[in-house]
DNA sequence: CTCCCGCTATTTTTT
DNA sequence: ATAGCGGGAG
């Protein structure tokens, strides 16, 4: 048996609650964790990887463990290695992509790529399918890209080949989308490309189509963990069975209530119905919070309760006190602005610094109204998301330009660098080019640089000449080993782009140089800490990353992101802006119970993200598509008990700040009223408590607002009569 | 071939 | 409000 009583063993040095204790020691077979927000997920996780290693003695390199972003992995492949005491470099951990883009590197030839495979993101899809559907003569405006590009992505989560998409096709429109599918395929396969899809879907086929290669990576791993499987997809449950086999070492943990990746084909179902896709599965719910207040965490409770369809469990915690949640309503989006940016300043007299406190928001556009007001007010923020560093147009064109020298067949590279900076190369000269690429049978860099172009217009020539000079030296650079930062220098300088902004002269050339320079820096850095790594780690890693990656909290910086965004992330405050109808939820899933479902889990993320302070936010008016909207309160905020928050009106008309108009003046609304709580030093007022007033005498608290010296209350006297007291001169004690 | 003007749709969310 | 795109002039 296992010796979990030794001194020194994990479990003892990672202190955990019976259940998760129990969670980790778990070895016979499949194994589901259930573990609601802020139930110390991360802290089974690691501690199970830890176990596995040091009391199991399994060796790191026979551990696969797939996380939700690469912050994450890099974070618990060191919490593990402080745990166990030895580097873990072998150990398997990552995001699906990067763990099945190891994978498709090393056996890419078998499924006819080379290793130095480009990954296209959505841009580059984009310009594929503008390609093909050009070529297809299929109008944008019958067929947009961007359906095109949401078919292609259904029928990759379903496992599903060009083939047998042309097969399935029912009707003219789902034909020419097949047709769509199997070009766009093909232009991947010619520019040994792969998209974000293709990294999972193309491992599964490599799985299915040798299944010698499959075993080989099954018997490699010897246990399998994923965590967050509320949000793997259809191709991602494939995947994790085709490595497990009959490896009954499945160890998966999620919340199906933070389900909010639907829309990129996630399914609630891989998790609701794990134990009928893994046989004799054992089931462990967490449900000790250990990140909220009370208050907090009942509003949440009551946020997602509402909802359908759920594996039914509620969180508790022990903090019995806290401050209550707010909802407040406001005039418009500016004055949402200011007047949190004016209640994160008073949070910093409360001990919560700016760095601690966050704004979430439903879409990346809402954030332009505090970025303004934080500006305007000189507060450092932080907006993670949003535009990522890497989706700048200067930062493509680098990498554009680096890409090629990686894979010289990636023609979307090609055409999007071809003629930037300007070298006389329209579309006439493109054309004559993929003519003469079509003929031969190369890409389009491949065939300037080795064929003869002199049937092109001496401008043409002379172009594709200049191109040829470039990469031959850049590609002779790389082939010495020389750095990516060299590399960089070289195309900045070569090219001409770099003289190309210094010629402009603009404020927005300047801040494009300026990021240049931030990605020739970064490039440095990277260079350092991973001495053995060439351009084509650092593309990758580029390709892969994302901005929570990147994301770093600062002390004086308030965080800004999207509700997505803010999943696994915590804070002592949190802002969630724009709770309307249209917004939360948004006005695109009205029609789809499923998705409006998924709303609600969207706010209940939100919601549970806050330690201490939690503000629901809503306007009347809102600037949207440059005009004013009319807004209406949330639904989801509608089906809360008033009992487990406090109402500000600052709307139109609501100078002061206002009661809402509660009902009930009885005594007991809710559970609010178990014995009174006080932390030692500062007094918590609860919303239901009992406090006396040395003139008006006894009186209930029945709404609250404000925070820290600004705190405000509504106390129902004995006399019948409502009146507001400012909490820190009104001289109250407990009743 | 390049530049510039004005029209348009755009706002979900991201590995 | 604004980025991206097409059309027309130089």
């Amino acid at each position: 048996m296992i010796n979990t009583g030794a001194p020194g063993c994990v479990t003892d040095k990672i202190p955990l609650n019976d259940v998760q204790k129990q969670a980790v020691l778990y070895s016979e077979g499949p194994e589901l964790v259930f573990a609601g927000a802020g139930t110390g997920k991360t802290r089974v996780l690691t501690a199970k990887i830890a176990f596995l290693i040091q009391e199991k003695g399994v060796y790191p390199n026979r551990i696969f463990s797939a996380t939700f972003t690469n912050k994450a992995a890099r974070e618990m492949r060191e919490r593990v290695e402080s745990l166990v005491g030895i580097p873990c470099d072998s150990l398997w951990i990552g995001t699906f992509h990067s763990l099945c883009v190891r994978i498709l590197r090393r056996e890419a030839p078998v499924l006819g790529y080379k290793s130095s495979f480009t990954i296209y993101d959505r841009d580059d899809q984009k310009a594929v399918i503008k390609k093909v559907l050009k070529e297809l003569d299929i109008e944008e405006r019958s067929i947009p890209p961007k359906r095109a590009i949401q078919a292609i992505a259904r029928f990759k989560n379903q496992c599903m080949r060009p083939a047998e998409a042309e097969n399935r096709a029912g009707g003219f429109c789902e034909e020419q989308i097949a047709r769509i599918y199997r070009r766009y395929t093909a232009v991947l396969s010619a520019a040994n490309a792969m998209d974000f899809d293709d990294l999972i879907t193309n491992t599964v086929y490599l799985f299915t189509k040798e299944p010698a290669v499959r075993k080989a990576y099954q018997q490699r791993f010897s246990h399998i963990l994923v965590d967050e499987y509320q949000d793997t997809n259809n191709s991602q449950l494939h995947f994790v069975k085709n490595l497990a086999g009959s490896n009954p070492n499945v160890f998966a943990v999620g919340d199906d209530d933070q389900s909010i990746y639907g829309w990129r084909g996630a399914n609630v179902e891989n998790i609701l119905n794990f134990d009928k896709h893994f046989a004799n599965t054992k089931i462990f719910m967490l449900e000790q919070n250990y990140r909220s207040t009370n208050p907090v965490l009942d509003f949440a409770n009551a946020l997602i309760v509402a909802g359908k369809k759920r594996s039914p469990k509620k969180l508790w915690c022990t903090v019995k006190t806290g401050t209550p949640v707010q909802i407040v309503r406001y005039e418009d989006d500016r004055q949402e602005a200011s007047v949190i940016y004016e209640q994160i300043q008073k949070l910093g007299s409360t001990g919560i610094k700016p760095g601690s406190v966050c704004v979430l928001f439903r879409t990346n556009a809402q954030s332009r109204a505090f970025e303004a007001e934080f500006r305007k007010r000189n507060l450092p923020y932080v907006l993670v998301g949003a535009m990522s560093f890497y989706e700048r147009k200067e930062i493509k064109d680098c990498c554009a330009y680096l890409r090629l020298v990686i894979n010289r067949s990636d023609d979307v590279a090609f055409e999007r660098i071809m003629n930037t900076p300007a070298r006389g190369l329209g579309d006439k000269s493109k054309q004559a080019l993929q003519q003469l690429a079509r003929k031969t049978g190369k890409s389009m860099l491949e065939t300037v640089l080795t064929q003869d172009l002199s049937q092109l217009g001496a401008r043409a020539q002379k172009g594709f000449e200049s191109l040829k000079d470039l990469f031959s030296l850049l590609i002779q650079m790389n082939d010495e080993g020389d750095s990516p930062q060299a590399i960089l220098e070289q195309v900045l300088e070569g090219s001409g782009y770099l003289s190309m902004l210094e010629k402009e002269d603009t404020e927005e050339s300047r801040a494009r140089i300026e990021n240049i320079n931030e990605l020739h820096t970064t490039m440095g850095f990277w260079k350092n800490e991973q001495p053995g790594k060439h351009l084509g780690d650092f593309l990758e890693e580029v390709s892969l990353a994302t901005d929570v990656d990147k994301w770093e909290k600062q002390e004086g910086a308030v965080n800004l992101m999207t509700l997505h965004c803010a999943k696994g992330l915590e804070f002592d405050a949190v802002f969630i802006a724009g709770c309307e109808e249209g917004i939360v939820p948004s006005a695109l899933n009205f029609e789809d119970p499923q998705r409006l479902e998924e709303e609600r889990r969207l706010l209940y993320v939100g919601a549970t993200r806050a330690r201490k302070i939690l503000q629901c936010s809503f306007t009347q008016q809102r600037w949207r598509f440059g005009s004013v909207m009319t807004m209406e309160k949330s639904r989801y905020l509608d089906a809360i008990p008033p009992g487990l928050y406090s109402f500000t009106d600052r709307g139109f008309g609501n100078m002061a700040v206002q009661d809402s108009d509660d009902q009930p003046d009885t005594d007991d609304q809710s559970n609010h009223d178990d014995t009174g709580e006080f932390s030692q030093e500062t007094v918590q007022y609860r919303l239901g408590q009992f406090v006396v007033h040395e003139k008006y005498g006894r009186g209930k608290i029945v709404n609250l607002s404000g925070f820290g010296g600004d705190l405000r209350l509504t106390v129902l006297f004995d006399d019948r009569r409502r009146r507001r007291l400012i909490a820190r001169a009104a001289n109250l004690s407990p009743a």
